[in-house]
DNA sequence: TCGTAGATATCGCCT
DNA sequence: AGGCGATGTCTACGA
């Protein structure tokens, strides 16, 4: 099922990338290539060794160096390759790998050299994950003192006009809580999205309600901490 | 520079990844393999052909059929590579390549069968990019009528109690102006921390100083222009 | 399709 | 080293 290259010239490759995407494969070539992107932003890349991989689902990925991110990248368009004939020598010849998406977005992918290329048939993600904001949802379900003693757990993403929040429920003298859920250490953008919460349901309710928050996190920075503090909301540790 | 194998066994593809890593190379190797992932959260990937890329700079990328992101990744770990031998027969044995982070995070990759590798010097980023919110901030400063005709503005990235105001300035009446700009179509983050950093101004300026807050950005979602209409703050469409 | 929010987010800047 | 906010964020899930 995997088939390689190596050193093909640049004929041999678009053939062999080609025939490999319309067999459903993914495509993997190594090579000397610029790179342009334009439309969300524009970014080009300047002549060097690279890989290029070409999903089944028509993403572009360009790797180089460094980094868990693509250096450029496109994904929804469609993906055409073509050998760029230079009027001079043959050596002026170039592999082009684009991807045209439809809003604007383009990538282009100029190989002046290609050193390998593979084809194979890639699995699938299906993960299993877990660990994630809504195994903490769980765990504050089947233990709502977690949140605080007394704590009891109404609703989860309860809608607000602000958005929903995580879970909704009475603390042990009967006032509405908003919980919000983070899995890893909350910052400010944390707080702000509760007082958001509670300001909605303070609306919403009845004038005489009294409504807390409470985030819930595996900790908080400092200033988030005073941000919540200042705005008369609670912190509960999980870690 | 490149050197590429084709259906290795498992002891030189081992060979060959810990030499190129060594030489300071990037590998790709495509194989069978399952991944597992443990740390900030939990991951596993049944068996299935995936390419692996292995950076200079230690980062592993796990990639699968589809998306732009990886199916599983590591980075700022330390990289393994190993052969383990089962007792029984040879076609027991798995390529082992495993990074393992400092703060817990570690992910290894088991090989069942690796049918290329390859290895290459690749391009550093060093990329031009432009289309970001940098550049909306310059545009801004170059022309800030497109805030609103009248502003003036006197400061970038000034430090509140809050944060940074992207933009600080006063409007044609001489009233401090908060500015929060943002490049893509702005949600209710935007808005909300507009306010904090409204709200943080009028708490430290005067208390005679009226301070408004404008959102600058290319679009804003209709829950999120209810939101500032509710704070008295102001879009602006920059489009 | 749009809106909303999570993510093993990553990345870059600044303290 | 940690906090903080942008990102061509991407991705999943609802309305």
């Amino acid at each position: 099922m995997t088939r390689t290259l190596a050193d093909p010239d640049l004929d041999a490759a678009a053939a062999f990338a080609s025939d490999a995407a319309s067999d459903g494969l993914a495509v993997s070539v190594v090579g000397a290539c610029r790179v342009r992107f334009t439309g969300r932003a524009e970014r080009r890349l300047p002549e060097g060794v690279r890989q290029l991989l070409w999903k089944p689902d028509d993403t572009l990925l360009v790797h180089g160096e460094s980094g868990r991110d693509p250096d450029a990248w496109a994904s929804g368009g469609a993906v055409a390759v073509e050998v760029e004939r230079a009027s001079g020598h043959a050596s002026d010849d170039r592999l082009v790998v684009k991807s045209d998406g439809g809003a604007a977005d383009a990538l282009r992918v100029r190989f002046s050299a290609v050193h390998a290329a593979t084809a194979f048939d890639p699995a699938s993600a299906d993960a299993t994950v877990s660990g994630t904001e809504s195994d903490l949802k769980e765990r504050v379900l089947a233990n709502p003192d977690l949140v605080e003693p007394g704590f009891r757990p109404l609703a989860t993403e309860r809608e607000t006009p602000a958005g929903r929040v995580d879970v909704y429920g009475r603390d042990a003298d009967g006032n509405v809580v908003a919980v919000e859920l983070k899995n890893g250490r909350a910052g400010p953008s944390a707080a702000s999205q509760l007082e958001r919460y509670v300001t909605a349901l303070r609306r919403d309710l009845h004038a005489d309600a009294t409504v807390r928050g409470i985030l819930v996190a595996p900790g908080v920075t400092e200033k988030t901490r005073r941000l919540l503090a200042e705005s008369g909301l609670t912190f509960s540790d999980v870690s």
